[in-house]
DNA sequence: GCTTAATGGTTGCTTTTGTAACTAACAAGC
DNA sequence: GCTTGTTAGTTACAAAAGCAACCATTAAGC
């Protein structure tokens, strides 16, 4: 993969996985920036509250592997846009719980539907058999 | 990959991808951000002229696929730099010829050994079989 | 030739990210 | 119980990315 004699950007993992990366994020972005106008981290955010339930800020920067500024930036908006609650722990009244309204849940099922569909095309070009690999190499390298 | 019935970031592709790539990316950069003070886009122009001789700024967009403002950005930077040279072609005065300047070629030889040795140990994990199929598999999804 | 359109590239302005400094709340040592 | 250090989260400022409007040059239509 690697020692041909010229050093090529093609056999250079960090360069496809930034490219694959970026091609698939912003052709799903576009598909349902129409809908809701969500930036990036307030859907990663919102996404970890749906499938993993309540948590707290730092939870997520642990989880998603964001930085609590951008964490804390997205939880403002996604409070001003009325998707979730906020509310502080009584045992340490720095913490504050985040949690789905209804709207938020609302929001997360039909992105979560529309993400599925798109992963399923995405792979769908992909060979039966390799599809568990392609998943195993990259929570490999993303060291998750 | 997909059809468990709670949608899962750890099955959705483009999260994966966009993990994997941040990761590395971060990683490499922090290796040789400390040697030449080039921003990640600076360094693909560089790596674009460094392999593929010389271009016009144009070029390096379809190439690289990257919008013309920020190449536009990276040419002048690199400019600055004494990397590159910026001749207009007597063809079409609109478009400059770029190309490597000895200390550029000189750059350029130097990280993209260190992006090979990058490399290397980065695959180093995947079985050898698989490596190709990484390769594959990643340059399919970028539609490179 | 002259007007109109298209292309290569740059510049200015807005949005987003990154970094560091900061506040508030808690914990530990003494 | 009061300093000293941590931790959760925010804010302010700087760097970078994205977008649209903009020259300059070339190409096309007539």
């Amino acid at each position: 993969m690697s020692d041909q004699d010229p050093f090529d950007l093609l056999h250079f993992v960090p360069y496809l996985l930034n490219q694959a990366a970026e091609r698939t994020s912003r052709e799903f972005e576009a598909l349902d920036k129409a809908k809701y106008k969500l930036l990036r981290t307030e859907w990663r955010v919102l996404f970890h509250l749906g499938r993993y339930g309540e948590l707290t800020a730092s939870d997520i920067c642990a989880r998603a592997r964001l930085h609590k500024t951008k964490v804390s930036r997205a939880v403002h908006a996604l409070h001003v846009k009325r998707y979730i609650t906020r509310t502080t722990l009584p045992d340490d009244r720095r913490q504050e719980m985040l949690a789905l309204t209804r709207a938020g849940a609302a929001t997360f099922q039909d992105l979560a539907a529309e993400a599925e569909r798109f992963n399923a095309a995405l792979i769908a070009d992909v060979a039966p058999a390799d599809r568990q690999k392609l998943q195993d190499l990259l929570t490999q390298l993303a060291k998750l």
